[in-house]
DNA sequence: TCTATAATGTAATTAAACTACATAAAATGC
DNA sequence: GCATTTTATGTAGTTTAATTACATTATAGA
């Protein structure tokens, strides 16, 4: 079905993530979408200096339609799109490259590792400005508790975010597996918000809590795959996806993003917050530190 | 990190990233176009999102200013120069450091702190010649047990770094609090590799501990301030010094340094454990994944 | 001070992006 | 097989963005 596989257009040989994303949905696409879709992966040059018109011409479809596709693909129009595919086409992505391979010195495999960080909050950064901050920080300014949700490694992010936000001077707990998650959901009420860090977004217990909490009227808050059905369930969504990670040796960068997006929540619901959560930050710091900055 | 830089345009010569080439020819600018500069080096973030008219009222100057600017810098108008800055975006090198500000908006706040954790790796990145992976890796490689020791904040990145390490198939654990600290270094074994976090490395009873330790033979791998007392009992230290924190909405993006040198560490380590270890990596990662590989 | 030139803004123009609604096609139920 | 709903797509209009043409103001040199 994929006649492109073998054609040798410069561009796309190496490929690059978005393309690869909308090759990946390419199945789900109405057919009218799907041209739109085909015409971007093989002009993948022409495509990020193409206006609407112009990519509706090349299609013949009509403009709508080509919009239609940016949403279906989780832009926001298409000027997003067209902002996503050049930041993807600067890096055609030869991860092999990249990889830290079975035979690399100790050395070479470091720098990968940190270079495949920077890369992930670099993405990440990309992607921010769809995301849902004023809404999820609207919610946390009134909530009478923050529960934050992880399973497994995710669990660390999740108490580490706990950490963090209490010393806004907010109530924080955990619930950090099934057994907690499903019990603190039953008792959920509408005026507490849950964050989950789930990469996978799949355990079906995880989810099934989040149903039960979202029905009682919580705020759900995702950090998770967007196609997933823990995405489903939430009322707002932090794209996480995890990487197409081929390789035992990749660390979880998608950790360090998750991390990072905490870190702008809680900086974000302080400045919301105000005076309050300042001195509450400014005093939590310094409860550590003059602990040492009489005699270091 | 060379450049695949193919880009069909003009100027794609020399990695000259924009905003330096913005920076360069600012004396050559008019009044109104160096206001219109100066923002955009100041606001690259909020500028790659911004429309002209966005742009013309943050500066204060009139639309079509902002065009003479763009052509100014030699593009052919505001969308080439949009064009051009999102492309230089994804070069990471190309981060300025802005702390967040009280009358910061929401969104402006969430991209300086994924900016700042950009800068933190980055700046990691050319510490990382100096680190000491070689000597610490061979330490590991032969060690009974890996014991990571972390208090406060650092105590979830030495849980985090345990659940990893483990993974490779070698016996973990933690010290979390002074007494596990005390109590595990008074039978410390010189077989014994002890992974201490510590952002400010002057906890008495941490310090005390890991002297302890250190006397009776194991290895001590701080990773911490270089000027504190922990990195004088240290075996080996990675520099992971906190910033100059002078904000109180500073995220602690040393955190992130942290956790990517660990990721480092236990790449670098199953590189040299070899097969076995990468052996137990796919395990556990399949473990996770067979969960939802078969129903998704 | 007067002119020439550069700098900037105003208002109009064109083009791009998007919305609302209408229609056609496909799928579903009876 | 026909009516009914759902989905897909296009048409036409609206809004917003980008750009141009031209007017005005400031600046520098005689």
């Amino acid at each position: 079905m994929q006649e492109n596989n073998k054609r040798k257009n410069k561009e796309g040989q190496g490929g690059n993530s978005l393309v690869k994303r909308i090759e990946r949905q390419l199945g789900q696409l109405s057919r009218s979408e799907k041209r739109v879709a085909q015409w971007i992966i093989e002009n993948v040059a022409s495509a990020v200096d193409a206006s609407i018109s112009e990519v509706a011409e090349a299609t013949q479809v009509s403009q709508p339609t080509v919009i239609r596709f940016c949403r279906s693909m989780g832009m926001t129009g298409f000027r997003d799109l067209r902002t996503h595919l050049i930041a993807a086409m600067q890096r055609p992505d030869n991860y092999l490259h990249n990889d830290v391979a079975i035979n690399d010195d100790t050395d070479d495999a470091v720098v990968k590792v940190v270079e495949s960080s920077i890369r992930a909050l670099v993405d990440l950064r990309t992607l921010l400005s769809g995301m849902p901050f004023q809404a999820a920080i609207g919610k946390m300014v009134n909530a009478r508790q923050l529960i934050f949700v992880g399973l497994g490694a995710s669990g660390y992010v999740a108490r580490d975010a706990c950490h963090k936000f209490f010393r806004l001077g907010i109530p924080c707990s955990t619930a950090l597996d099934s057994q907690t998650i499903l019990q603190q959901s039953a008792i959920a009420r509408s005026d507490e918000v849950y964050v989950v860090i789930s990469h996978v977004g799949e355990w079906a217990e995880m989810v099934d809590g989040m149903r039960c909490a979202r029905d009682r009227g919580a705020t759900i808050i995702a950090l998770t795959d967007p196609v997933s059905s823990l995405s489903k369930v939430a009322t707002w969504v932090f794209d996480c996806h995890p990487p197409e990670d081929t390789n035992v040796f990749t660390p979880m960068s998608s950790r360090l993003a998750q991390l990072t997006l905490l870190d702008g929540l809680q900086i974000g619901l302080a400045l919301e917050l105000g005076e309050q959560a300042e001195e509450n930050l400014k005093l939590t710091k310094q409860a550590l530190f003059s602990k040492w900055s009489q005699d270091p």
